[in-house]
DNA sequence: AGAATAGGTAGGAGATTCCCTACGCGTCAA
DNA sequence: TTGACGCGTAGGGAATCTCCTACCTATTCT
């Protein structure tokens, strides 16, 4: 929904949702939890918080800051919400990552120091 | 160097690199810098810094950030300190992505609703 | 209906982030 | 040697993060 083409603003929505999604994975408890969406399937929060030294609230916390980077779904089933792991936009931080890939393939290969460029001003 | 076996601890070591990586990420002014090194080569902090709205004190917090992340390394030069990208630590989070490909893959397919799991203990 | 369960929200404390203005250190030019 | 340049660090302030303890709503069970 939040897609390609929302129209008007077009490349500032994309920046912002590549800086909440970037921002979402950089917390370690945020990581776990999208490995436990990933390994064990889709999970209530009780099932989730079971796994974590930290009260509920906060694990709600983080599955808000998840949901709003489009990285889960949840899906009410009576009284508890059923959180699923959205991978969609682990997508994209690949398609950012791609544009680096052959530097550390370069520098595996030994090569690195060949293909660097001077700044071509000076050196001393 | 604080690369895969640097004994003792280790994995808690990788989780810590891990960590640092993501953190560096996860802010834009820094992924710009990556960007820059590596469309425009290694550089000096000044010619960096032309790019930003940031006094160059702030930018220099970046590049300690993405230096102890491991993603750039400086080499003095006189007076000078060229930055360059290292890739490597990227490598690492193209890996921690790998096992969620298949999530995104499938979606795109339409499959994905087959293939979820159901918490298995009881449905509404 | 009343109690228990599942989970979100409010508000606050402490840590961290991100920017700033000084300032210090090493290097190059005069 | 003196001054200008390049860059890092110190210290501080505002904003944000991350955790907590209440507390509220919605649903289910008895």
């Amino acid at each position: 929904m939040t897609g390609t083409g929302t129209g008007g603003t077009g490349a500032g929505v994309r920046a912002a949702d590549e800086d909440r999604v970037f921002a979402a994975l950089a917390n370690a408890t945020r990581r776990e939890v999208l490995r436990l969406l990933r390994d064990e399937g889709p999970q209530p929060v009780q099932a989730l918080a079971d796994h974590f030294a930290m009260r509920r609230p906060s694990l709600s916390e983080h599955l808000k800051v998840l949901r709003e980077a489009g990285l889960v779904t949840e899906q009410r089933s009576g009284r508890r919400r059923i959180y699923r792991l959205e991978a969609a936009p682990l997508a994209e931080v690949q398609d950012w990552l791609h544009p680096y890939e052959r530097f550390w393939r370069e520098r595996l290969k030994g090569l690195g120091e060949l293909l660097d460029r001077m700044p071509d001003d000076d050196r001393p």
